[in-house]
DNA sequence: TGGGTGAAC
């Protein structure tokens, strides 16, 4: 998440032990707080229930102080034997908020007693008993001690998101417990957190594990839903948003949700518009626009209170429903819609759309506007309408490519990957599809059993796709990782390149300085280039349409994949400017993601699918023509589009993996 | 000539 959004008001500093507000002991109020909390009153018969249980399911409302004190809890009462105590969020600015604040609590230094391990940062000592960690963060752990040993409590919160990592740990967490028992271990108990959903499903999975209730602390939401169906959600959305200007107070804002970057930009500027052209005593407006591709400094703004007076309006993506939390919001407008990233295993494809919410989700929103009071909900469909949206989000796994996940669960071990034991499991063809494709990489090889190889053992090692790890182990042959480090550490984060809607020439020329005719992979080798030739300024990504958080992000990875590559001894070379190497490098590791230009001029044929497909128009080849190309991802919209593409040598593709192009028969010139 | 919801190792 790429903004810290508390308020400052409540950013108290706290020091530990010390300290004093209003005469009280700072560490006393602290205690005073959590007393009041409602799990307080639950307490005891929580110890008591965790004393005895193996495994539990705790259902808790938003506020209901479960992430903060339920370790604690533990700890206090020593049910953790001395042993850590795993806490695990889907979100990486959680863990680290949530263990800070728990050190407080603690009046211990954080990384001490109460700590946080997330990417790039691990605030842990050999002192800390409550850890915090992203759910990826464990299942990295979990490669390396698939026993959890470390471990006497793993409690996994937010569980009813699904993200993949959680779901991927249930079944290692319920492996492990099982196996320690068998092995006369300690113990391993595991808590299952989460919101009132998919509650009797936790609880099968984890053999009936009995469900502890909490209260929660919400304030009421009122929802209205529309009369009659909306044809047009976005003209609904700007019509609910001047009625209630109309009619209510200016001091309360108004979140309003919306799929994606280019209708946000198009609302906010219609209801600047609306706002100028407004006559009578409406109060004025300010408008924000949000969403995970804006650059930081713009994503502030939209935290920044309104002028006395003034209404505040937001208009984000899905960001605002979980990730960002934005204080003040008495109104939400659902336009009942999300924009989400459908996997089709048989052809590999991502496809982008725009799709009902479930009513988890709908819930999820509306709960955004009873935060610090209570507050209203415009849902822009009709009762009938939500009846039929489904229960709950189709979990992460189910959506998504699983090479990666197959290369972790091979590499913990876990050899039988179709019939692992997953809560909710996803297609056969879809896990069929990660191992055929992980074969195809090289990275195991089918004997009686699928058998990680030497190659694959070492691309368990990089948190990347395994696409990705093959070509940095490529370029160690080709020595050439200095360069394809830094290609695949961009590739690995969001774009780089903002791109205004209102200053797309100027962008598109301030950048042409860094575009190769080699296409996509060199033009971002370029940038990094001279991003680090300013040292990352802040006003040089600014002038060249660069988006410097990602950017940083970008480095940031690069010096982990260097980190693992030392670790590993592999050997980091550069092969100076001969970007053709490069490109070598790229048709081997990407030869999956293959397309040739056919004869007839404009389309281009997936060496896989044998579907059309088509140059991304972001890309730097968009305008040229080339015969070959291999590319990272497929991403289908109105048409199938290629993303970050490489030119390449069709032979060289052939040279890379001769037994997968004899198959696919490809058009030799 | 057309578009990239959101997280994470």
């Amino acid at each position: 998440m790429p903004v810290d959004n508390r308020p400052p008001a409540k950013k108290m500093k706290f020091s530990p032990g010390g300290g004093f507000t209003n005469g009280v002991p700072v560490f006393q109020k602290l205690q005073q707080i959590r007393r009041n909390l409602p799990i307080f009153s639950a307490k005891r018969k929580l110890i008591e229930e965790l004393r005895r249980l193996d495994t539990a399911i705790v259902i808790g409302e938003t506020g209901s102080g479960k992430t903060t004190q339920l370790p604690q809890y533990i700890f206090e009462e020593r049910l953790h034997k001395n042993m850590i105590i795993a806490i695990t969020q889907p979100r990486r600015v959680a863990a680290i908020t949530v263990a800070q604040r728990v050190a407080q609590e603690r009046g211990s230094e954080p990384g001490h007693v109460v700590g946080h391990c997330v990417r790039f940062e691990d605030m842990t000592s050999e002192k800390t008993r409550i850890k915090y960690m992203t759910d990826g963060m464990l299942l990295r752990e979990a490669i390396l001690d698939p026993l959890l040993k470390r471990y006497s409590f793993v409690i996994l919160d937010e569980a009813h998101e699904r993200t993949i990592h959680t779901d991927v740990l249930f079944g290692v967490v319920k492996q492990a417990q099982k196996r320690r028992k068998l092995r006369n271990l300690l113990p391993l108990k595991i808590i299952i957190m989460s919101a009132t959903m998919d509650v009797d499903h936790f609880s099968q999975f984890f053999n009936k594990a009995p469900v502890l209730y909490l209260e929660g602390r919400q304030f009421p939401v009122q929802v209205y839903y529309s009369r009659e169906p909306q044809s047009d959600y976005v003209f609904a959305a700007v019509v609910a948003l001047f009625q209630i200007h109309r009619e209510e107070p200016a001091d309360q804002d108004v979140l309003i949700f919306l799929t994606g970057q280019e209708e946000i930009d198009s609302v906010v500027r219609s209801i600047h518009e609306i706002a100028k052209g407004m006559v009578g005593d409406a109060p004025p407006l300010v408008v924000w626009p949000l969403y995970a591709a804006l650059p930081s400094h713009l994503q502030l703004k939209a935290f920044n209170p309104a002028p006395k007076g003034t209404r505040k309006v937001i208009v984000a993506t899905n960001i605002a429903e979980t990730s960002i939390t934005i204080h003040g919001i008495s109104f939400v407008i659902d336009t009942g819609v999300v924009k989400a990233k459908i996997f089709t295993p048989r052809s590999g494809l991502d496809l982008l759309k725009v799709v009902k919410l479930s009513k988890a989700q709908a819930l999820q929103r509306s709960g955004r506007a009873g935060r610090e009071a209570a507050g209203t909900c415009y849902r822009l469909y009709t009762e009938e309408e939500f009846q039929h949206f489904p229960d709950n989000t189709i979990p992460e796994i189910q959506r998504c490519n699983l090479s990666s996940v197959a290369l972790q669960l091979l590499a913990m071990g876990i050899t039988d990957i179709v019939n692992f034991d997953f809560m909710d499991k996803p297609s056969t063809e879809s896990l069929i599809g990660a191992v055929h494709q992980l074969h195809t990489l090289g990275a195991v090889i089918k004997e009686n059993t699928i058998k990680l190889t030497a190659t694959g053992k070492r691309m368990a090692a990089f948190p990347l796709d395994p696409k990705l790890s093959k070509t940095l182990l490529i370029a160690l042959e080709l020595h050439c990782l200095e360069e394809v480090l830094t290609i695949v550490s961009m590739l690995s984060v969001d774009s780089v390149l903002f791109t205004p809607q209102r200053k797309r020439e100027e962008a598109l020329a301030v950048r042409q300085k860094f575009v190769s005719s080699d296409g996509d992979h060199i033009t971002l080798l370029n940038i990094y280039k001279a991003y680090k030739g300013v040292k990352g300024n802040k006003e040089w990504c600014h002038e060249n349409f660069i988006n410097g958080r990602n950017m940083s992000k970008a480095m940031d990875v690069r010096k982990q994949l260097r980190q693992i590559c030392d670790s590993q001894t592999l050997a980091v070379k550069s092969c100076g400017q001969d970007t053709s190497i490069i490109r070598r490098c790229l048709a081997a590791g990407l030869f999956m993601n293959a397309a040739e230009l056919q004869r007839e001029g404009d389309v281009y044929i997936s060496l896989t699918t044998r579907e059309p497909v088509h140059i991304h128009p972001s890309s730097a080849l968009f305008r040229c023509k080339p015969a070959c190309v291999v590319y990272n991802e497929l991403v289908k919209t109105s048409k199938c589009y290629m993303r970050d593409l490489s030119v390449v040598d069709p032979d060289w593709l052939y040279e890379a993996a001769p037994a997968y192009f004899k198959r696919k028969k490809p058009s030799k010139k």
